[in-house]
This record gives C-alpha cells, sequence and structure tokens, in this order.
DNA sequence: TTTTGTGAACTAGTTCACAGCT
DNA sequence: AGCTGTGAACTAGTTCACAAAA
C-alpha cells in the first residue's frame, strides 16, 4: 500500500474504503463475486484480471481497479487467490452476515419474488411479506413465507430485524408504501413500482422499472427497423 | 434546427436522429412519457423544461438536450405542448404500435409477469408463456396467457409476430434458452436470469439482475454501518 | 419577457500503459 | 518472467450559461 492513506482507521490489510464509491462499481463487485464463486465451485485456486477477464468478458483494467479501491487482494506476478479474494468481496459487500429481507405487496410479483431461489442464496432471507388486503393476510407463500398485515410493519421489522424491503405494490400506492417502510427504520428498499421514490437522504432505493426497461428495448427495435435498408 | 443535418433523410420537424442514442437517454425518454401521461392526465396543456424538471425532480437542461436530439419539439418562451410531446415520444420510443411479446418460462416468475399490469398498458401484448415441462404446457396463466412448448417457439414467433422475448429461466439454461430465442429472430430480450447472456450484434438484451440489486444495497447497509459512530 | 436549443465547461467513468513488486 | 496497482489519457455523460426565437 502506498502512503496515500490518512484515514484514522487504516490497517496493513484493507485500506480506509472511499467515502463514495459509485454504484456501477458496487455493481461490478456483486458480479465479480458471481464468478469466483463459480471459479471456486470448479476448483480454480488462483486467477489473473486478465483470466477472469477473459473467462466473463469484463475489463481486466476495471477489475483491477475496483478491487484496488478496497484493498491490495493481488498478488503480483501470481493474480488473485480465488478463495481469498471471494471472501473479501463477500466482506466488502456486507453478505458475510445473513440479511433479513420483507417483501411488501403479496400480489403475483410479491408472492413470486418471495419464492425466487436467486434471493435465498447468497445470504439473504426473504422472512416476511406484507399486505393490507384482509384475505392475504394470515396466509403464506407457497415456500411458506408468511403473509402480515402492512400495520405490522414497524413492529416486525423491530422484532424479526428486518433490513432490506422489496417493494412490489400498485404504482399508486408506492409512496404510501415507501413512508412507512421508511418509518419502520428500514434503509435499503429495492423497488418494483414505476416512478420515482421521494425518501430521505439515508435511505438507499434501487428502482427495477419493468416499463422503462421495455420501451428502451421498445426504441432499439423502432430505430433498427428505420436503420436497415 | 441548425444546419448540423447532413442526413439523406432530414425533414422540418425531426432531424436525422444521431447513430448511437446512449441507453441512459432512452431510459430517461421513457420516464419523461410517463410524466407527460400523468400532465395530460390532469390536463396539463403546456409545460416548460423548468417546471417539468420541478415536477418529477429531474434536470431541466438534460429534459432539453434529450429532446432536442430528436427534433425541436419546445416553442420559445412557451415550453412543450403536452399532447404534441407525448405523441413525438411515443414514437420515437417505437410505442405508436402494439408489441408482441413472449415470456420464457413459466415458473412463478414468469407467470407473475405474465399477469403484470404494468406490461399491458403503454402498448406491450403479452401473447405467449413458453415452457418445457410437460404439465404446464396447455395451460395458462391467470389472466389467460397460453403456455406453449418452447420447441414451437420459434414458429410461434412468426405466427404471432413476437418481437419482445422476456427471459424468466433458471440461471443454468439462460444461455441455451436466449439461443432458441435469438433463432426465432427475436431482436430484444428482457432478461430476468442472473449473469451475462452472449448474443449477435445485432440483437438487444436488457437484464434485471435481481442477486446484483440486492447485494449493492447489502453494501450500502454494511458502509453505513461503520461510517456512522 | 420567457424559454428553448446548444456550444462550452465540467464531472464521472473507463481504458491505457507502465513502474514496481514477486 | 508475470501481474498488480495506479497515474495519465481518454471517453461518456451532465450541467452551465447564453444567443436566438417566439
Amino acid at each position: 500500500m502506498k502512503a496515500a492513506n490518512k484515514g484514522p482507521r487504516s490497517a496493513a490489510r484493507s485500506r480506509q474504503t472511499p467515502d463514495q464509491v459509485s454504484e456501477l462499481t458496487t455493481n461490478r463487485l456483486s458480479v465479480y463475486l458471481r464468478c469466483l464463486n463459480e471459479l471456486e465451485d470448479n476448483g480454480v485456486r488462483t486467477i489473473s484480471s486478465q483470466a477472469l477477464a477473459e473467462q466473463f468478458r469484463l475489463n481486466a483494467a476495471q477489475i483491477r481497479k475496483d478491487l484496488a479501491y478496497f484493498g491490495e487482494f493481488g498478488v503480483r506476478g501470481v493474480g488473485y487467490y480465488v478463495r481469498n479474494l471471494r471472501r473479501h468481496l463477500r466482506q466488502i459487500l456486507g453478505l458475510d452476515r445473513k440479511l433479513r429481507v420483507a417483501i411488501i405487496g403479496a400480489g403475483n410479483l410479491g408472492l413470486a419474488l418471495a419464492d425466487y431461489p436467486g434471493f435465498q442464496q447468497e445470504g439473504f432471507d426473504i422472512v416476511a411479506l406484507f399486505d393490507n388486503q384482509r384475505d392475504k393476510i394470515g396466509q403464506q407463500s407457497r415456500s411458506g413465507v408468511p403473509i402480515y398485515d402492512v400495520a405490522d410493519l414497524r413492529k416486525l421489522t423491530r422484532r424479526e430485524g428486518i433490513k432490506i424491503a422489496v417493494l412490489a405494490v400498485p404504482a399508486p400506492s408506492s409512496q404510501r408504501v415507501v413512508d412507512l417502510v421508511v418509518a419502520s427504520g428500514i434503509k435499503a428498499v429495492l423497488n418494483f413500482s414505476p416512478g420515482a421514490l421521494q425518501v430521505p437522504d439515508d435511505v438507499k432505493v434501487k428502482s427495477v422499472d419493468l416499463t422503462v426497461s421495455l420501451e428502451s428495448l421498445s426504441f432499439y427495435l423502432a430505430r433498427g427497423e428505420s436503420a436497415e435498408t
């Protein structure tokens, strides 16, 4: 490590992490972790940024730069030790503990997400669904996630230690519901409702806007047609 | 329009569109369209970029620049005519016709997406689900989208005029399935499976990676904890 | 006057290329 | 030799600020 680290908590292994990490970077860290999981499953012990880039169609310099942001994990002349780097990435991404997740909205989408196997995989625990429809409350998803009254969101957030909320509610209620989520003390929201949500600065929202995605594809198709001869 | 337009198809109203439009721009066009829909529903006839930006928390200069890419839709001293701009955006995004969509994978997620009301809204028609499980084929989703054998994908793509495929299949089969989709002549794919897909240059893939989204939120939570005192 | 459309300035993000470590 | 970590160069994206139009 070069002498660029004047932070109060510098250490031999992991430098002071920078104040602002771009979301593009964190997204890539998650991708790198997935690649390393696959490599470790295949018994690969060590990998260079070059090899990683080629195998997964990434950019070697970018991999190095992203990783170097958080510490010196590589060994010159060798590359990265897969198991070691994987462990570091899991720690950086906060995956070295179970994170409890609630899904708000027990409609088609909410129920599907509750049973989505990809969610359970990397340390996320879906512990509750919430809805406001009487007939749904008390039921459970196919895989057994219980459906609670959204009026009990705050209480259950505390009791269950819920840290992330996934919003799968109809567009008109989304702002009202996210206000409830914020009031419950949840600081991270994955939003599937269309449109922007207003939240305080210390709450992070990631939105998956299916309409925007589809319309963007439509644009591409429309362009293609007029561009081709 | 200033004399910057040497394209073969220039016209008074819509300039030659640029060769490469950033995906960030097309995503914003879709957002603008949604805002305009809301304004028109509320009976607003005309709006300035300034007012649009304030109302929907956007940037006025960016709105103007994004729109000016495609033509001169505004009137100086006035702003934009809501109905007119909406019409233009719909045309630019290729929404001035119905687009037929197939969903591949009739699992929880695929079935939920097939019945998702947001999809039907802006001119998208979900006409088919595909799966390879015998017991699912011949059934239909709650809202009546029929489930076909994925072996018939090519045939039905032609017969039904399917232009967009939504991939909701398990990760291990995603590359195999997208190969089928490409072979059927589909040029636009919305992918919900984790991991990158390889497709020819003339096929557009948009991916929604739920694991990456959640892990990125986890990173934010982990940072917050260590940053706070 | 108001507001667009747009060069210019600025900011963010990516890739290059190489010194320096193993 | 091989490969990382990183300044420097480059590219993309955003915001400013103002001339020109209505």
